[in-house]
DNA sequence: TCTGGGGTCCTAGGACCC
DNA sequence: TCTGGGGTCCTAGGACCC
């Protein structure tokens, strides 16, 4: 039998920025975007609990978290800090397991059944990681274990903050069914809506629906979505993901139809997206455009390239070329850039280059980087960027 | 209350081929 | 003269997650 721990983080950003100034603790801590006083764009990315009872919550319009708590702390996060904690944090879990799988910055999997004979028990190890994750970094963890995956995923949030939730071999239907639906993994507002339709409220209802009535409304998700009602779930926990795209996108302050500033940001996003593929080691097969439009309506165009690309100026080229093919009638809100169909240098399943001279631009790309990585990035700016 | 930025996965339609 | 069926690849959109 597998045993799988989720350690989740408490309020990670906020409780970082609380651990790194501690005039702050105990305050509603909001972390997102600059509210400017109630007109600001974007939403809350982390909160403090003490700022969850004023009904703040993460992914709320900022505008709206002001309104709630004009009293607040509000901070820009630091994305950097937080990656910075999270390496001292997996570093802490992989003393127990090499299958250490992160989700994101703040929460990852381990798989310890390999681990019990030398180590003890699950929850002794859960015990023992949320300790050190505790006295090294000064941060709460929750942690759920379960014989799986998803399973302890749900332990882990269900006692959040400082939660420790062990769901027994013999006890998963218990402690499944009264949950509802909206807490299974992968069940948004319109799956819930159209579970809803057919009667289901918490797992149990889901329990109850016939799979091939699942499977005729949700398709493959439906299949998957009638195991998960029943506890199952064997996936294996897997170290070391290859990101499958990388993609970089802006909403402008005010929605524009200012063309020098839209290409502009295509540029710069362009060499932004660029630039982590390469320091990654990537090329990529496809080139992404993501444009969202005053009203919200969002849309995407991808080019796919045989000739694998890695440098701005062909990220860009290929961007501006789709670009080019929406209208501009109506004012802009998000520019978008992303590549996908990543390979890694050597393993190219493209042909090597005929023409050697065309990768002239990417030697001259990778000398910019080594320049910006050893005297940062203001010590090379495109002259466009310069007005 | 107007809704970020980074991702993953699934679906559906059309082009194209045999 | 109006047309099958199966397969694959590409593209656009959408649901969902943190």
């Amino acid at each position: 039998m597998r045993r799988i721990l989720h350690v989740d983080m408490d309020a990670f950003y906020a409780s970082v920025e609380e651990l790194d100034d501690p005039t702050l603790r105990g305050r509603p801590i909001i972390v997102g975007a600059d509210p400017k006083g109630g007109r600001g764009r974007g939403v809350v990315a982390a909160c403090s609990y003490p700022a969850r009872k004023f009904g703040i919550h993460s992914a709320l319009p900022i505008s709206r978290a002001w309104q709630l708590c004009p009293g607040g702390v509000y901070v820009r996060p630091r994305f950097e800090r937080y990656q910075e904690i999270s390496r001292t944090i997996m570093a802490i879990l992989r003393r127990y397991t090499d299958l250490v799988e992160p989700l994101s910055v703040d929460e990852a999997f381990l798989d310890v059944s390999g681990s019990t004979a030398l180590l003890g028990p699950a929850e002794q190890i859960a015990r023992d990681i949320k300790d050190r994750i505790l006295s090294e970094t000064g941060l709460m963890a929750s942690v759920g274990i379960a014989p799986n995956k998803f399973l302890a995923k749900i332990a882990s949030d269900l006692e959040k903050p400082d939660g420790f939730v062990v769901v027994p071999h013999d006890g998963v239907q218990h402690f499944l069914n009264p949950l509802p639906i909206s807490r299974l993994w992968g069940v948004g507002p319109k799956t819930a809506a159209r579970l809803g339709a057919l009667g289901a409220r918490n797992v149990s209802d889901l329990a109850a629906i016939p799979k091939a009535t699942l499977v005729d409304t949700l398709g493959v998700s439906g299949e998957h979505l009638w195991h998960l009602a029943r506890g199952q779930d064997d996936r294996a926990v897997t170290p070391n993901w290859e990101p499958k795209s990388i993609s970089s996108e802006t909403t402008f302050e005010e929605d524009t139809r200012d063309v020098k500033l839209l290409v502009d940001t295509l540029r710069s996003l362009s060499d932004q997206v660029a630039r982590r593929l390469r320091k990654q080691k990537f090329r990529a097969g496809l080139v992404t455009l993501k444009l969202r439009y005053a009203s919200f309506t969002t849309h995407t165009k991808q080019t796919s390239v045989a000739q694998r690309v890695e440098t701005g100026d062909d990220v860009f080229r290929l961007a501006l070329r789709m670009f080019k093919q929406f209208p501009l009638a109506e004012r802009v809100r998000l520019l978008g850039v992303g590549t996908g169909m990543l390979t890694r240098e050597g393993e190219n399943p493209e042909q090597l280059t005929l023409f050697s001279g065309a990768r002239t631009g990417e030697r001259l790309a990778r000398t910019v980087d080594e320049i910006q990585d050893r005297f940062g990035d203001d010590a090379l700016r495109r002259g466009s960027e310069l007005t």
